[in-house]
RNA sequence: GCCGGGGUGGCGGAACAGGUAGACGCGCCGGACUCAAAAUCCGGUUCCCGAAAGGGAGUGCGAGUUCGAUUCUCGCCCUCGGCACCA
């Protein structure tokens, strides 16, 4: 054994014993109980970065533990290959996407190898292999064939940057979420996939993924938006067709006093043909709806349209106004206003002149004051007709029913989120098997002429996709009629691939079908890591999926994912200098050097390389913006993966945001310095003796308990907790008391010792698997730690002759006593009112009571 | 505005079930080794008073419950994240 730690050496080492015995090959077997973990696969951008590296290190921490606890683990890796970056580098640098997406996948490869994670690599795959997508097309065509996928003209978000069109969710503020360019609205035939069909069951399904956090399951209530309401027609005059508005407070339909309708509303745009100032307004709010950052505070807007709309149940004609505060998107893009009972009515009618009727009254008894805000609690109505006296509840169901048999309305749900559009105008990305014929129409690609593969010799000009300039790609014959057609040009939007990918790693070498039988031994996953960031999209898109494979009968579950580790943000130092152009500059961390006061306050900061002062920013996230990401490959070459891996999961707890240290990472090298040279110091002395419990002197059996404690307490940090920060603290105070033993070379010192460090070892060992692996073997272990077991606690281990107490007096800390394990209340009081300290604020008080805790503390209560 | 995290030394964080606040690490201070520095090792390190023993204060702020509150309750403040005119 070296008399230095070599990580250098260590680890490449280990890694090929790894390779050489297959250590990470999951096979199925289900004499064994299995362990599915799995982490967020990677966009293969061309490098690794700090979030990738916390994410893959909290999976195989676990994956790693869950194995030395007898469980058959699957943990396997891939990649998201198919996206827009690709196609942005093809444009910058004039090379192929695929060959681009290749070379990165190949260098991130090597990166995640040299962190030495314990994947099953013969599973691995990348999204852009016609392989995997093959089965994608094929369950679309399925789909398509059940009628939840189906086409459908619709306004959708045009990037006009990315050429393309952007899911709601890729929308943020008007932006693409890509590019940040303003999005347009262009009508475009699209492909779609009926998510709202399965929006109930994606919501109740929430209730029971109690292994996912409340904040996660509470983001995807709040995104499908569930309400109940009753959907209803105004009838307009002059108009063959009815105004259907929905509302969810049906029970306050006879203060209606006008109804409002969003800009793009087809009777807005009716109304604006022979009014030009109502055309102008539209217009208007067309362009302030994408520009308006903050659109609470926007100012209600609208006007008259002229129309008159007749109320359904009294007959009476209330005006129709188009306002900038109603959706398109939303519902029907129109509302029934009630501002007595509505804030957001209340205040239009007020900047309108608008009449505000109250029918609600507090079911105490008195009446709604709607004179400087709208009364928007249930309450009893009045003024209603024959419902005046029903509860807002009572009347909800009154109204709908009488709406129902006037054939004027009905209860309906309504959801926030819609179905799923698919297409995407892009070139990387899965083809869509569809086939548009003259005469037959939209036709599936037949089972047998699947996959449509993407030709990947492509050249790029930077506008739209080259696939539609591809006459050789997009000329067919319809598979019904043999007549000439065109082939879909559109791909599919990415969060497809990602949807599926966690079943397709149970088989990733079936070529016949998209899931076989083993897909039901290993899904669902089990433990599944990641961004919060993908909380709402991803998380719900694969829920959504898993539900559709499981219809089709490929899998039996229905959820993908039972347990859910979100992890937090990886954030570094900022620092900065203004320029002369009011800009600023930043800097990279790596190359700023601090001052610090006596006390170790950071009192200034400056570059390394001119030494002159820059600002300091504050903590953020890392990002390319303010230059503050850390290479984790430049911190691999330096100090070996094993303390990048000790780092990142000692700083703070998985869910929490980590902040970037150097000197933190310079500290758990240390720390592995020092357990290697205790190690070799121990071994020094020679090959250690049994241990013999009974033999032991007490401050060998304070070692020994000690050893137990942390096996104990880490193993809980572990395995139920996920708090590693602090199971690797524990090992620091193991460690910390066996370098003060180690100088005591009594045979029973050192087997206690021996006991201690291949603990501490065990322990380690998912987290820091290389070194463990060495120092396991140099503690006389044949079989490699990969093998072991998770140490166990010995109970008698940690029984105690004496345990010490806290004495308080009247709740205030005044002393600590010795007592044996065993002692009664009269002799625990009686030691207590003894210690010298306590005695003293005893003295001339009356004790009025006492209050022992046992193994804790005892309580001397004063008057 | 609504929903959900969070606020503890100079810093990252610990205290899991109401029971000795600050584990562990970083930084800093002092010492050993060294010609010297780095590395390493030893000791100290919440703040205030004190040589020490010890005392006082202290977990964002203000109340409350309790023998006892970082932990529970109520009302605020700040901060991060999500949603945001949802009818």
């Amino acid at each position: 054994m070296d008399a230095t730690y070599r990580p250098e050496h260590v680890e490449p080492k280990v890694q090929a014993y790894w390779d050489q015995h297959g250590s990470f090959k999951a096979v199925e077997d289900k004499s064994k109980p299995k362990y599915y973990c799995l982490s967020m696969f990677p966009y293969p951008s061309g490098q690794l970065h700090m979030g990738h590296v916390r994410n893959y290190t909290i999976g195989d921490v676990i994956s790693r533990y869950q194995r030395m606890q007898g469980r058959n683990v699957l943990q396997p890796m891939g990649w998201d290959a198919f996206g827009l970056p690709a196609e942005n580098a093809a444009i910058r640098n004039n090379v192929p996407p695929a060959r681009w997406t290749r070379e990165n996948i190949a260098y991130m490869r090597r990166q995640l190898q040299s962190l030495g994670f314990g994947y099953d690599w013969s599973r691995e795959f990348a999204t852009c292999d016609p392989s995997y997508y093959h089965w994608e097309q094929w369950l679309f065509v399925r789909l398509f064939k059940k009628g939840i996928a189906y086409k459908k003209t619709a306004a959708v978000n045009w990037d006009p940057v990315d050429q393309t069109v952007l899911a709601n969710e890729q929308v943020i503020d008007g932006r693409g979420w890509r590019s940040g360019a303003l999005v347009e609205r262009r009508e475009i035939p699209q492909w779609f996939l009926r998510l709202t069909d399965y929006a109930d069951e994606l919501l109740d399904g929430l209730d029971r993924l109690e292994g996912w956090p409340e904040q996660v399951r509470t983001m995807q209530r709040n995104w499908i938006g569930r309400s109940e309401g009753v959907e209803l027609e105004f009838a307009i005059d002059g108009q063959a067709e009815p105004l259907t508005v929905y509302t969810t407070r049906p029970d306050t339909l006879f203060g209606v006093t006008y109804v409002a309708v969003a800009p793009e509303h087809p009777l807005a745009q009716a109304a604006a043909e022979s009014n030009p100032q109502l055309a102008a307004f539209i217009e208007e709010c067309r362009h302030t709806k994408v520009a308006e950052a903050d659109m609470v505070t926007m100012e209600k807007k609208g006007l008259d349209t002229g129309f008159r709309a007749v109320h359904p149940l009294t007959g009476e004609q209330v005006p129709v106004w188009v306002a900038n505060f109603v959706l398109m998107a939303y519902g029907s893009g129109a509302v029934m206003a009630v501002p007595a009972h509505d804030q957001r009515d209340w205040e239009f009618a007020q900047a309108y002149g608008l009449p505000i009727k109250a029918v609600i009254h507090p079911a105490d008894g008195g009446v709604a004051d709607v004179s400087e805000a709208a009364f928007t609690d249930k309450g009893v109505l009045a003024d209603s007709g024959e419902f005046s006296g029903l509860t807002s509840e009572q009347a909800f169901e009154a109204i709908a029913e009488v709406l129902a048999t006037q054939g004027r309305g009905r209860k309906k749900v309504n959801y926030r989120i819609h179905d799923w559009g698919v297409s995407r105008q892009r070139y990387w990305g899965a083809p869509i098997p569809m086939i548009l014929c003259g005469t037959c129409g939209d036709v599936p690609v037949p089972e047998d002429q699947l996959p449509v593969v993407l030709p990947e010799d492509v050249e790029f000009d930077g506008s739209g996709s080259p696939l539609k300039r591809m006459p050789s790609f997009y000329e067919t014959t319809c598979p019904q009629c043999n007549g000439p057609a065109q082939r879909e040009t559109d791909t599919f939007d990415t969060f497809m691939e990602s949807s599926w990918y966690q079943a397709r790693f149970a088989c990733a070498d079936q070529d016949q079908a998209m899931l076989d039988e083993r897909a039901d031994y290993w899904t669902p996953v089990d433990q599944y890591i990641g961004g919060i960031e993908h909380a709402i999209l991803h998380l719900l898109y694969a829920r959504f999926y898993h539900k559709l494979m499981r219809d089709e009968g490929l899998l039996q579950s229905d959820e993908p994912f039972t347990n859910l580790l979100t992890q937090g943000m990886v954030i570094a130092e900022t620092y900065y200098r203004d320029e002369p152009n009011g800009g600023k500059e930043w800097f990279n961390p790596a190359d700023v050097v601090t001052e610090r006061d006596a006390k170790g306050r950071v009192v200034a900061a400056k570059l390394a390389t001119d030494g002159q002062p820059v600002q300091i920013g504050g903590v953020e996230k890392m990002s390319k913006s303010k230059n503050n990401g850390i290479d984790p490959q430049t911190l691999i070459d330096r100090y070996g993966a094993d303390t990048v891996r000790l780092f990142t999961m000692f700083a703070a707890p998985p869910d929490q945001s980590l902040e970037w240290s150097d000197a933190g990472v310079e500290g758990a090298s240390r720390f592995l310095r020092r357990l290697w040279a205790l190690v070799h110091g121990h071994l020094g002395r020679g090959p250690a003796p049994a241990l013999e419990v009974a033999a032991l002197d007490d401050e060998q059996r304070a070692l020994r308990r000690k050893t137990h404690e942390v096996i104990l307490g880490a193993s809980e940090d572990v395995g139920r907790r996920f708090t590693f920060n602090t199971a690797i603290a524990k090992v620091m105070e193991l460690t910390n008391a066996v370098s003060k033993a180690a100088d005591d070379d009594r045979p029973q010192t050192r087997a206690v010792i021996q006991e201690a460090l291949e603990a501490a070892v065990l322990i380690l060992a998912p987290i820091t698997p290389h070194i463990c692996h060495e120092l396991w073997t140099v503690l006389g272990h044949d079989d490699a730690i990969v093998n072991a077991a998770w140490p166990k606690h010995d109970p008698t281990a940690l029984v105690r002759d004496t345990i010490s107490l806290a004495v308080q007096v009247s709740g205030k800390l005044r002393g600590t006593i010795e007592v044996a394990a065993n002692a009664d209340q009269a002799t625990i009081e009686a030691l207590a009112k003894a210690e010298p300290n306590v005695a003293r604020f005893l003295d001339g008080k009356e004790l009025v009571r006492v209050i022992v805790v046992p193994k804790r503390l005892v309580n001397l209560v004063v008057k």
